[in-house]
DNA sequence: TATGAATGAGCCTTCATTCAT
DNA sequence: AATGAATGAAGGCTCATTCAT
């Protein structure tokens, strides 16, 4: 708190005075974020005209919140530990919501036939993990850009959900 | 260090007799997990008859590492920031070795021909990264074994890396 | 200075506004009290016909001070250790000065033969004590009422002061 | 604690090293006073021949208690609404305890005729609570003895014990 | 006049680490 | 080798008080 409130350029009380406690501070913190990103994935749902189109753009939507958001999406992801008690069940319900709103688009693309994939539960928490390390490496002034980035990675994740019998054997 | 010390049923004095300091310790840890991974990784690629097969395997042992050792795997992952100075500069580069080891046989299955995609850099950190989230879902004693989850594991991978003509537009 | 001014009804400025700071708004909730303490001893004092009499009254006046005014009473026994410096001394004198009253009717009512007791001063203390608890047990809407107590109180007190010959030994 | 770690000529982790919390410090110092002066009020019981004669020693107890044990008897008085919760019960039956010893007593007296007061039981709180200011003027040194003060005091405490028909209107 | 915001000082407590036996 | 005791440094939080509007 102390060097959050240098930081803040401001003392250890003023922040006491917006906020009860570091508990809650945190846990405002991580619900704007979470509010953004449930609000970035209905959107992107929402916008797509295909079940495996809504898959496409919900992992596009993710990888730009990972990349524009990106300190944010790192505190989210590293001090989620922190909270405890009621608090921290009402984050982990909203990213068991998030994984709930991708999996359901998963499971009617494949119903679909636009994917395949005989593990799409799993699969589908495998691609949820996939953008946690571009808090780490990824920088909004390096080489590629979030819109880049993220049909990337809306590559990788359809490239997952095909496993079929066209793929040759290894 | 108190909690430690008393689970590990000794005295804190006892723990400082063997290990200078706390960062000490979790760097001991961290090397040991660490050792064994490049061990695991190196004999996976040494295994396979062809680069795409030696991607297959390293990708298995990242997943049976992540299953099996799903403790230390986590503490890896959620301690390094603990590391400081020269140790974290350690460990780090471990990493990077271990990102290294998988990225150049990617390289060579697509120099062979048998993966295509126009991100391997990516690709690679994005399959590096996609386990990371086992620790906290894969249970030993679960409906799943660390074989199964690294099967299907292989094929994600695998299905990432093959973006080509054969996919269908979406 | 929180929680006092919003039992108040109104902001800590605004209390601080009317009292330069927590000290002296102690010190002038004492200092009232004490007022109304020091004018209801001298008004039982001058309404006595004998010192005896005068005796008694006093002490009616204390029980029916730590009763009607049990909070105020309560405050002037557990906060006094607050005070510093020149306002410790004005409440200590002024709490002398209500002992030096009960002192003075008390050795009167000696010398006249009313009372008889050896220790005239250490009695006078023990009285100006025993009201103290009131503010503890005594409820304005229980069983009794402070007029009963008072009654009551002035025959411990003088029951107290008698100590003579017609006493039997136990 | 700083001070008291102080005062004791140690540092404050070495106060937590041997007591939990201040609360519990608190509470300790209070119940080893509470159980001398329990022991003691007992003692002080058992020795007596009759009722009256009980009831005298224990008043004795209580003076010989506030004034040999002054320091540890003030913070009695004084620190008991710190205590919270089940320490605060804890104690406060021990005080009703201590209580509940001499008015039995009292009332056995005065069944057996020794003594007669129509309130026994508001004289017994307000013996029991003149001897509070005892620690505010009290010194070993002084001109008096705990054990003066003792005699003094039962004679108090029996002299209010006997409203009788002995006594001279007022 | 009245008040939301700000803050220096301090409080209780914990932690990694060391000392002494 | 092993451990009870000790401690400097820091951490979260509160409080009386003041500033600025």
């Amino acid at each position: 708190m102390r060097s959050l409130a240098q930081r803040a350029g401001t003392s250890v009380p003023s922040v006491y005075h917006r906020y009860p406690d570091k508990q809650d501070l945190l846990l405002r913190i991580l619900d704007i974020t979470r509010v953004e990103l449930h609000w970035r994935m209905r959107a992107a749902r929402d916008e797509g005209q295909t079940s495996v189109d809504r898959v496409a753009l919900m992992v596009e939507a993710l990888a730009l919140y990972h990349t524009h958001r990106r300190d944010l999406a790192f505190i989210g992801v590293s001090e989620m530990r922190s909270l405890v008690g009621a608090n921290r069940y009402r984050i982990t319900k909203s990213r068991s919501e998030i994984q709930r709103l991708l999996d359901e688009e998963i499971a009617a693309a494949v119903r679909d036939g636009y994917l395949a994939t005989e593990h799409p539960r799993d699969a589908g928490r495998a691609i949820a993990t996939m953008f946690t390390s571009l808090a780490q490496w990824f920088r909004i002034d390096g080489p590629s850009t979030p819109e880049r980035i993220a049909k990337e990675y809306a590559d990788f994740a359809l490239g997952m959900l095909r496993h079929d019998k066209l793929r040759a054997p290894y």
